[in-house]
DNA sequence: ACGTATTACGTGAAGCTTCAACTATCTTCC
DNA sequence: GGAAGATAGTTGAAGCTTCACGTAATACGT
């Protein structure tokens, strides 16, 4: 592509830039697949029900209404409908309508369920280090963190504007 | 979850680690999904796509053989095959078998493949720029780019060893 | 030269996600 | 209190990705 470095406006991104960036769609796109594939081998399971398992794992009552899941899932409502139809038919989560107000659904963690996530958890963990943390510098954490919490907040906020 | 604090081997995450890991899989899961919706709405494509036009834009002679195209591109050969396939339905690409080698297929990209991407760029680029660069640092994005890069790489060597 | 392993790619089926309705239930505000 | 709008969730179809397998060509060891 012709990178003119035209008259003043031009958006380009910079050599400094353009790394940073092949760096983080790299991690964005390979990453998912990694952790999908790794839970996907040793536990049956894909990375979005491992994550909804484990939010409902650390929920007041192991609940939470189906639209709170999703924001906290990084998931569409949709998608996360999908995903409970699914950990409901493996007998991982059941639903229940709210009392206070008709129009929500709790989705709760099942006995099985949580013995589920609890079992996949440690391996689980093993790898996300020995893909992330082992390989940076400990310094590099808490300032990774705080860069890509922007970034998510900026992201969710065009979702919702 | 229970967080045992246990007997020493215990390869559970610090809070800190606990945050940065939210904040890069809230990444990972929405940054993909927000390129999607743009460069779709806005242009047709979806993320992958422009990726592969991109890189052949690029490229020497305007072509790359599938296997590099795929590894540059952060997706498997069978996933970028398809792609390609589809990219030649729509006549931005075309498939060329190699002279010196019969097993490798070139992507090469044509004159209308050439003109999508180069009227995609400027607007895809100045979302990338509002997403990822307004709101960080601009002492954050080297630092960040090289992080990033340690995790990419030892992902890479995870899919290969 | 010849059998074996490796590399590059293609393909169809299965599974997951997105998209676009659609239903049902509150909330607001005359 | 009733209409209009907002909110929560469901669903089916279409599209994309992964998986598993298959084919073809080349490299390697003897």
């Amino acid at each position: 592509m012709a990178q003119e470095d035209g008259a003043g406006t031009d958006p380009w991104l910079t050599d400094e830039e353009q790394r940073t960036w092949r760096a983080l769609v790299a991690v964005a796109l390979r990453l998912p697949a990694a952790l999908d594939r790794q839970l996907r081998e040793e536990h049956g399971l894909t990375h979005v029900e491992y994550w909804v398992l484990a939010l409902l794992s650390e929920a007041d009552d192991d609940r939470l209404p189906l639209t709170a899941l999703a924001a906290q899932a990084n998931a569409s409502l949709s998608r996360l409908s999908h995903v409970v139809t699914r950990l409901e038919e493996r007998g991982w989560v059941t639903r229940e309508r709210a009392q206070h107000d008709a129009r929500v659904t709790y989705a709760v963690l099942t006995a099985q369920g949580r013995h589920t996530v609890e079992a996949a958890a440690p391996d689980h963990v093993a790898f996300v280090r020995a893909l992330v943390f082992d390989p940076i510098d400990p310094d590099a954490v808490v300032p990774l963190g705080a860069t890509l919490a922007a970034v998510a907040r900026t992201i969710d906020g065009h979702a919702a504007g």
